[in-house]
DNA sequence: CATGAATGAGTGTTCATTCAT
DNA sequence: CATGAATGAACACTCATTCAT
């Protein structure tokens, strides 16, 4: 599984084959066949887990915050921390969501679009809560919400092009930036 | 040319074999051959044509504004339009980014990041004229670069989650939104 | 044993694995090699284990009849009834028969060539005798009982091809053709 | 095409892999590629070559006779020559009839039993002209069809097992033993 | 300017076979 | 007595690339 995550990550999806992973692993290309039950399977797993373990980081890294806005730096910086912890696995979840598709251009992928709204409303429920209490200004909370996400999901694709970017200032930035487009 | 955006659009980067573009072209593979050296160079002037006619929808697209914080409300708007009129491209573009890489895992577009920075630069100089006639606030050019760029690229994906998002709209809470983020 | 021949009826010689036959007998591929020193010694049993059974049952289903005309009925009702009994044994006997072979093409089974005589010589018994007594006409019995069984052999494809092939009404005809081509 | 043939009827379907194909052809496995697009439209191309071979040599070799008594020993004649001089051909049409499964075990031929069937039609209408013009007598004209093929058929095996049988002195027994069975 | 023919390298997949446990 | 793990060799199939025409 790590194996597959690394060659996906070093040589892109379209190289990472059986026996190319296979090798990562010491084992033979049927070896990787007797474990999973076709690639399809182990590009599916690969997914599987690079959510769970993502979804692990988030759960330890965001403790509670008494103000949205609080909530909102700790949201971007603990979401910017895993990116930068685990850039390759951001590499390969982009690779599989841009290039994992069958012969019509379709995801083979099960939940692809629901996975959109599902990871924009834990953070419109900030920015709502925010506007509620007051500590945030008047703002489409929809396409703020939009806005965040895609300013992180950007560092993925960026960090194939840029492999010696700065995350710890990104974050910092990106907190600052969006603390005044939120504010009253 | 247009015949290998489509099919890379439509069927993915991996399966947009020359075979599959020349039959959009109602010419043999041998034929495409004939025009191109090879795969990698033909996809490298898709990247470019791509590149050009992005340039200059923005350039028929953005007339001139008198001051920074009105060019960037431009430049947002014309970049929403031009996404949402040429979501392919965005697609291709990606794709290429993402998926068109040698066995070491680097990109084989000449420019590199080039792609990215260029496309980063005209932004980075309306902010950058702006912090220095006093119209935009302290903050790094490049992370907000970044992310008007992330908010406006995110929309591909976006339209084809919720289909009939209201682009104007859109776009005006973008401009908004990153007004207050550059304010001083 | 008797899941092979039902791996091999119902999928094919070639499709019929070491994991497809243990599937059907609830063990793992390697559980069936522990029971047989390969594949090629399975279906040697099976062939042997389908021969054996059909030997049974003819010796069952042949009593002594007082002349050769009803010897000769009574062998080929008690062989078309055997088919029809045993469809998948035929069926697989000739896929084995047909597609048994090593790289030359020649059989791997052990006694390939002499099967063809021993089948013929009791029926060349029986003709014989019919002739010496007078209750045959004359013919070459060679001929007559290659012709014979080899309408009965062509039940096996036949099976593949029309598998709802009306047996009992095959026999019947079968009988009086040769009673009429043999009769004085 | 005729390197196909050649190479099911020597070392058997299963083992005549598309490279196997080549090799004789002085091809290349992808060459063979080339000119077929699959394994399994060649091997249905095959059966199309040798049917169509097939009735070529029956329409050359089989003159017009004024009774079907007379058309049934042509006929006889005729097919055991056709035979003597392509057995391969003989042997290819069953070991594909045989071994040409889908996972399930049904052919994958798309005639399914017509390959059978039509040929077994000439001669169903022979013997019926011949019922019904008073020169046959009552039989059923499937079951004496299928035996007559069958007795022709029978003849590739034979071969191999005694390779100085003599097709002439068979082919006269054969049409005597038939003309004796039909009669009225 | 374009094609048909051909190929070598590579892909995912299957499978009989081996072996330590 | 049985299995899980592993493998090498084979297979059908794809594709970028070459080349004579």
């Amino acid at each position: 599984m790590d194996c597959a995550i690394e060659a996906i990550a070093q040589v892109g999806l379209a190289k990472a084959s059986l026996t190319e992973i296979g090798k990562r692993a010491g084992l033979s290309k049927a070896a990787v066949f007797y474990h999973f039950s076709g690639r399809d399977e182990l590009i599916g797993e690969v997914v599987v887990t690079v959510l769970q373990r993502g979804a692990e980081y988030m759960a330890t890294r965001m403790p509670e915050r008494p103000t949205p806005p609080e909530e909102l730096r700790a949201y971007i910086e603990a979401n910017v921390g895993y990116v930068a912890a685990h850039r390759d696995d951001v590499k390969v979840l982009v690779a599989i969501a841009v290039g994992f598709t069958d012969e019509n251009g379709e995801s083979k992928l099960r939940g692809d679009a629901s996975v959109y709204e599902t990871s924009l409303a834990p953070l419109r429920d900030i920015l709502s809560r925010g506007q509620a209490d007051g500590h945030f200004g008047e703002f489409d909370t929809r396409t703020t919400a939009m806005t965040i996400r895609a300013a992180i999901d950007a560092i993925g694709p960026q960090l194939t092009a840029v492999p010696d970017l700065d995350l710890a200032a990104y974050a910092r930035d990106l907190a600052a930036l969006f603390e005044r487009a939120t504010a009253r």
